[in-house]
DNA sequence: GGGCTATTTATGCAAATGTATAATTTAAAC
DNA sequence: GTTTAAATTATACATTTGCATAAATAGCCC
């Protein structure tokens, strides 16, 4: 009885297969689901090879960890970025660009969301685990913050260091919530709606000057 | 050799004796951890006894999801109700209470939020787990809508059915969102820096009557 | 085209998991 | 005090899980 064929794969194309198969199996069966067969045969190969690429299946699991946060916040950033770059925007509209990649497809998806959460959940058990998600959140929020900073330059409003990181949290507050909002009942409204009311409410929070009243 | 005594336990608690259990390994230990020896090792008890109360063991995590999601949105409402009912408070105020209460602390925590990711990477893989979802989500969402309509009729001002839609999801994604990054970096920012700026925040956003700049 | 090494398959194993079932104990009914 | 029904424990079972190891194959080097 002969061995089944197979073929060598080049260069990290292997790994690359066995992360997206985890991701794919994450989403749709969740972690349950992710198991080291599961994952083998969705990637085409058997069980064992694993272990060739990966020291454990936490390993595996890190690893698709960060390709997807990886894929997320660089979704964002590069899409807006580059919008920024080819045509030429105000700060103010930046912002607004990158409010509106960060609520449209593909960050906004179920299977994101899918994945997400499966991960977080791992977030207080996996120490590895907390330490890329502490990582990926603070890019994600200094990325905001950037962009923040430069609508107050470009306005001429001069913002404390205690002024901006309060607008920075707020305005991530909001892509985050319409993002969650918009990942679980995505059926609910229009994916238009979420990204105008994002908008709309980011720019409600840039518009109070002054707060203190009197 | 004799078997380990025991007590009968009263009419109910055995059963809540259980889902506690599950919770507390769920969010401690992921639900990997939460296995039906460890559960019932947890509320002590045998394993075998959790078939006496649920079917199995998914009814037993279903019965958990709905508890979290009681606590967590009957905490915020029925909180800041009694603080309405109490003393005479403008709508505006009792908004405010509102999200007060679900930016402090039981709802806003580390153990929380893992218990809600856990039951979240479930929404897709169990149909139960997502009806109890939408059930919850939406009765959250209601509870924004009514307090914002109160406002808007006590300051008279007429917001149509949609104007008032679009203000209830906008802001239940800035409570959302500074829930999450409450609970994931609950160490960055003090307790109250996180209420005072979804107030403001909400503020913001309700203080935007008209939109169109033609 | 014959070796050589990296890559891949195949098989096995001990531990853990959900569930089923029978035996036993508690405590209430009478 | 017995009887009896409900509550609980104990044990067993078939599957599944991650991992280890040995055998086999593919494709490059010369």
């Amino acid at each position: 009885m002969p061995r089944r064929s197979f073929q060598h794969a080049p260069e990290g194309v292997r790994r690359q297969d066995l992360i997206n198969a985890t991701l794919d199996c994450i989403a749709e069966h969740s972690l349950q689901g992710a198991t080291v067969r599961q994952i083998a045969l969705r990637a085409g190969v058997t069980a064992g090879l694993i272990r060739y690429y990966f020291p454990g299946k936490d390993e595996l699991v890190h690893a698709a960890y960060r390709e997807t946060m990886n894929r997320m916040t660089g979704q964002a950033k590069s899409l807006s970025d580059a919008y920024a770059e080819a045509e030429k925007v105000t700060p103010r509209q930046h912002l607004e660009f990158f409010v509106k990649t960060s609520l449209s497809p593909p960050v906004v998806d179920a299977r994101t969301l899918s994945l997400w959460a499966n991960f977080v959940s791992l977030i207080y058990v996996d120490a590895e685990m907390a330490r890329i998600h502490k990582e990926s959140y603070l890019a994600f929020r200094n990325e905001v913050e950037r962009l923040i900073a430069a609508v107050f330059m470009d306005e001429g409003r001069p913002a404390s260091r205690v002024e901006l990181a309060r607008s920075a949290i707020a305005i991530n507050a909001i892509i985050d919530g319409l993002w969650l909002e918009g990942c679980l009942a995505g059926d609910i409204f229009g994916e238009n709606d979420l990204v105008a009311i994002g908008i709309e409410a980011v720019n409600a929070v840039l518009k109070n000057p002054e707060q203190e009243t009197p």
